[in-house]
DNA sequence: CTGAAAGCGCTTACAG
DNA sequence: CTGAAAGCGCTTACAG
């Protein structure tokens, strides 16, 4: 006893073809717009297609030409972290924009942030996927690099360790953009400039920490005050109350993350310091973060829908057979608001 | 001239029965758990899976059994806000959970909230996926009802016309769950209690503002401070400006997610408001937004998590050709903190 | 319990 | 420009 309703089949390429008359190979080169059909029949065969409301088969295409027109968006995150911050939100958004005038169509895979389960393996090795997209802050382990070679894979983020040429990834130069949000900061005024850095075991915290102490030892200043807040709110908040403590006389912070920003902008008005009078913050990534919190932020813009983007049209370069530049790294700007 | 590299073919089931020396069906059979294996063939082919590393071709597959093995996450909202309420994180995690022990993967359709895009439905009737999960708080149109004859389809979230019965759903009873966050508040002895809905073409946003007014209505008080917050922070925000506006000695706020509640609670500390002391305020979700914010917030708790499991429970059932409840309505409660 | 054979719905050289 | 035919890698009655 099955429940499932009896449903009509859907029409086959067969029937398109009886329908106009024509060669089932025909019909297969109207669909996949090759060039080399007669006017008339090309106006037969589409109007078999309409009329039938005819919809290719997309196993029977796959198993046929060996694609799967999938690609798979990988997050080796939590995925209270990964929906919790809106800079994934852009990247997403970024890479649906992408992909959206192609046919390939996104699979998710959530998987943890240290190795991806078996069941992710399986699917990317499986044959189901022509590529691989992999969205996260600990991308930089590129687990997935050693697959490269059975699959295209585009990366979110710089790899973790350089030697790892084989990588695709779009990123910024997370040093280059720290640097400036941090010699803003000191072209400000200010002195004793703490930074709330994202996890040491991410490239872009790694990157994003170096590029403040540059500026600090640029500017002669000590680079003394720096605490992990982990790329999340409460982990910003956190770090923001272990400075405090440490430093009572900050006058300012750099954030590596608007995110964290966020909960470090509470903890500072809890303890009483009006910002930016008393102490100034600078976040980075300007994601929606960065204005929706109890202070408008200053912030290191990074274009995170146009890296998602990037990440697509990188991907689809490498389905379509051609040789992209590995590596695409997009500018970076201060926005002022508030906070400073 | 194609860069992409040349690959191993992966070994197929043929490869498998010649190095196991059985036919091809004797091998699908035990792929596929067929218990009607002699042991020692069970042996040997298992044997020869695993030294090939066989991975069965899901096309091949598809095309013979008429399954795709996939299943849709469809998603009628903006990214932004998708990404932006962790209510849908946790929807997501809960599905992803209850899909794990499966073999199906998600494949992800962000599409309009208003009407879902051509891509979408080719891709939904195209024969591509074997059944879809719908999550967004617009998902009472259930625009895809009409597709429950075509393809299997599970809802979070009631219909927003009643008399759409064809429909699998799970929900909580927001109406009730409402009124009783409210009636907490008037419990609390609170007599000017406000409330901050959601969007009024919402099943969720118009359930709750009802069960608000119901609970309003038993105990006599007057039910006027209604505004719409669309379920964004900002939009929270907003709203809270203007009740304040319109009553200034409002004692209480009865806020449809925590979500807005977060906008609200900024606000009000802005204007001066102490909280419980001059206003207390309940949330609705007992989502990370509820205790991520400058005041942990009472809330109405709904077991998020849980309900994305029930609803790829539901839908598993009904690819299995079971005939489950349509209906699944989870339970509520209130988590007491410090907003009253 | 096991195998031979047909069939799923396409694409793709190969002829013409 | 068009068609006949083989083949993609499985599953599934049907025999035995």
């Amino acid at each position: 006893m099955n429940a499932a309703p009896l449903r009509r089949l859907p029409p086959t390429l067969e029937a398109v073809a009886a329908a106009a008359g024509v060669s089932r190979s025909t019909v297969s080169r109207v669909v996949n717009g090759s060039t080399r059909v007669s006017p008339d029949v090309l106006t037969a065969v589409t109007a078999a297609i309409e009329e039938l409301q005819y919809i290719p088969n997309r196993a029977a295409r796959s198993l046929a030409n060996r694609q799967t027109m999938a690609i798979a968006l990988v997050v080796p995150e939590e995925t209270t972290r990964f929906f919790g911050d809106p800079y994934f939100a852009s990247i997403v958004h970024g890479i649906t924009k992408g992909l959206e005038p192609s046919d390939y169509v996104l699979t998710l895979q959530l998987t943890s942030p240290f190795s991806p389960s078996e069941k992710t393996v399986r699917y990317l090795l499986g044959g189901n996927v022509d590529g691989a997209l992999v969205v996260s802050h600990h991308s930089g382990d590129h687990f997935l690099a050693s697959l490269g070679k059975e699959l295209p894979v585009v990366f979110g983020g710089r790899p973790l360790r350089p030697d790892e040429q084989t990588s695709y990834f779009v990123d910024v130069d997370n040093t280059a953009a720290a640097e400036m949000g941090t010699q803003f900061l000191i072209d400000l005024g200010r002195t004793r400039i703490a930074t709330i850095s994202g996890a040491a075991d991410m490239p872009a915290g790694i990157d994003r920490a170096a590029g403040w102490k540059r500026a600090m030892d640029g500017a002669g200043l000590r680079s003394d005050l720096l605490a992990d807040g982990d790329f999340t709110m409460a982990g910003g908040a956190r770090a923001m109350r272990e400075l405090l403590d440490r430093a009572p006389d900050l006058d300012a912070v750099f954030v590596a993350s608007d995110l964290m920003a966020t909960g470090a902008v509470s903890v500072l008005r809890e303890r009483g310091r009006v910002i930016p009078a008393d102490v100034a913050v600078v976040g980075f990534d300007d994601s929606p973060a960065a204005t929706s919190g109890e202070v408008e932020l200053t912030t290191v813009h990074q274009p995170s829908v146009e890296m998602g983007e990037a990440m697509a049209h990188m991907l689809l370069a490498l389905l379509r057979g051609e040789d992209p530049e590995p590596v695409n790294i997009m500018p970076t700007r201060i926005v002022v608001r508030a906070s400073t």
